[in-house]
RNA sequence: CGGGGUGUAGCGCAGGCCGGUUAGCGUACCUGCUUUGGGAGCAGGGGGUCGCAGGUUCGAAUCCUGCCACCCCGACCA
């Protein structure tokens, strides 16, 4: 920890005053609505008061659809830059199927459609024309002979194009990823964490050998652990879903799980082994070495805004967004504090080497000398917004040759002297990245629970937390457990205690504990 | 899709029960001066189809009817 080792306690920044009143002794509505709810208070309301006031997005006009505001989406940005260059490294391409699914393809693969009928918007016309009294109606001459789907989800029309492309063992593997906007009509919304339209990639792959597709399934989900541990500091956990849990279409449904703070489990991406399913219900047969035709083997994965949801959960706070510096899209704000024109112009002129040295190490630094606003603004703007750092520079510093660095994760504030700042500042970043993991696995580790019985288990179960405990496999437990808790199985985790058991239910054998959590 | 709630200035709200000047407050916005190391102060100013559509009435933000939208809680799902 480089920053530890040269930061001195910083002022207390919880303790300012977090209400304030004006001289008429009411409360100044503005600062009032500035407030967040607290965490403790209401965790939902915390969620939904910051996204919007953090200004990562807002609810459209639409029903259940939002609005990604330029700094939510300058986020999403960087999470999609991360990943496309690890799909790349990996092999795979990109490519963009159709938005339209005629109705047709859906019902090709029996539990596919099943899963996903009951939300899926469709297009029944394509045209409009202008209506003496109504305005603007739909043509009812225009309708289109098969109703089109809004795409939930592409494997129907990924798999019918597919057809096409593979005839021989050569054509294997196919190794294909998009992004796209996809439609579930959800009755109820939350901004990024379920809403009716999201944004996403879903990747789509095709194999010559069962083994081949079940390892690339695998393989992306250590993709998707990789980032999110890596770049979002948030720790997961690898494993499988259980039937009632599986992807509608799937064998097997693999699953990252991330802990929120308030003890409830997110599933932050998944990947499935697709067997022959899509091939058969479409048709694509490949030949092999031995000149027999055989169903090509397939897996998809996805991830999705999700995921920004599941990034403010996992490390904000009551002051405010907190970003990794590995998705922030500005790592570095630095804010001037001058009396008058001719100071700001003397302050440019001692920030700018800072500036270059720092972008010269590839450092998003923001210099924010805009004189319309003030740098108490600034500090709050900026610290809502989640920036890492923030370097304030005044008369002061330039006078003693250093700089006041705060640090977002955990506010504290430290004079430096600005000779070697940019490698301090690196050294910085790296160490509020290694912070916000460390501090996130804590919090799970200290919220993992192994359970045995399951009276506590329905004692504890609201506290929130992983539940490590046996289960004997069948759909009737989890169901039972679900109904009386409301808690499900997560995920079946590939690593840790694998020793059998009984189950904390029925008291029938158990393979290994699997883990029960209240979900969103 | 059920239950609850809310729609009045960009945002947050008061007023409504008990109809009656020009619809009010805070903030934000604009101008000026003083300020600037944690959301500055004072003074002045601009901004409104009171969600929409009907109805009752001399008169409706207010009462009545219908509709719409959004939020929260359940059921369903990523």
């Amino acid at each position: 920890m480089a920053f530890q080792a040269f930061v001195q306690p910083g002022r207390d920044l919880l303790s300012r005053p977090t209400c304030f009143w004006n001289k008429n002794n009411t409360k100044n509505a503005q600062n009032m609505s500035d407030q967040l709810t607290k965490r403790d208070t209401d965790y939902a309301q915390w969620y939904n008061d910051l996204v919007l006031k953090a200004d990562m997005a807002e609810h459209s006009e639409v029903r259940g659809c939002m609005v990604i505001k330029p700094h939510g989406y300058a986020i999403w940005e960087k999470m999609q830059g991360a990943l496309d260059g690890m799909f790349k490294a990996t092999g795979h391409v990109n490519a963009y199927f159709p938005l339209f699914i005629p109705k047709s393809y859906l019902a090709k693969e029996a539990s596919h459609v099943e899963g996903f009928a009951k939300e899926c918007a469709v297009v029944t016309h394509y045209r409009l024309k202008s209506d003496p009294e109504k305005g603007i109606i739909v043509d009812p001459d225009a309708k289109l002979e098969e109703e089109l789907i809004i795409r939930p989800t592409s494997e129907t029309i990924i798999w019918n194009t597919y057809r096409g492309w593979i005839k021989s063992y050569r054509d294997l593997p196919l190794l294909i990823n998009q992004w796209a906007n996809v439609v579930r009509w959800e009755l109820r919304t939350r901004l990024f964490l379920r809403t009716a339209e999201f944004l996403w990639q879903e990747g789509h792959t095709a194999h010559a050998t069962q083994q081949e597709a079940e390892e690339e399934a695998r393989r992306m989900l250590d993709v998707y652990a990789t980032f999110a541990e890596e770049w979002m500091a948030m720790p997961v956990i690898k494993g499988v879903k259980t039937a009632s849990e599986r992807f509608a279409g799937a064998v097997d449904t693999y699953c990252i799980e991330a802990m929120m703070q308030d003890g409830k489990s997110l599933q932050a991406g998944t990947s499935h082994f697709l067997g022959q399913n899509f091939a058969k219900a479409f048709d694509v047969l490949f030949t092999n070495k031995e000149n027999k035709q055989e169903y090509v083997w397939a897996s998809s994965w996805g991830v999705s805004t999700r995921l920004m949801g599941a990034l403010i959960m996992t490390h904000s706070d009551d002051h405010g967004l907190v970003l990794p510096p590995k998705l922030a899209p500005v790592q570095v704000a630095i804010v001037p504090i001058a009396k008058n024109g001719e100071q700001l112009t003397a302050i440019d002129g001692y920030v700018k080497p800072i500036v270059d040295a720092l972008r010269a190490k590839g450092i998003a630094v923001k210099y924010d000398n805009d004189d319309k606003r003030k740098p108490g603004w600034k500090f709050a703007e900026y610290e809502f917004k989640g920036y890492p750092v923030r370097i304030a520079v005044g008369p002061r510093d330039m006078e003693n040759g250093t700089v006041e660095v705060a640090r977002r994760d955990t506010l504290e504030k430290q004079v430096m002297q600005a000779a070697d700042i940019a490698e301090k500042v690196e050294h910085l970043l790296e160490a509020i990245q290694d912070n916000l993991y460390r501090k996130a696995l804590t919090m799970r580790e200290e919220n993992t629970h192994v359970i045995d019985s399951y009276a506590e288990f329905k004692d504890r179960i609201d506290q929130g937390g992983f539940f490590l405990a046996h289960w004997d496999g069948t759909p009737e437990t989890e169901e039972k457990v679900k109904n009386e808790t409301k808690a499900t199985i997560r995920c079946i985790p590939f690593t840790g205690d694998k020793t059998p058991g009984k189950c904390m239910v029925t008291g029938n054998p158990s393979a290994q504990r699997v883990i029960f959590a209240k979900s969103y």
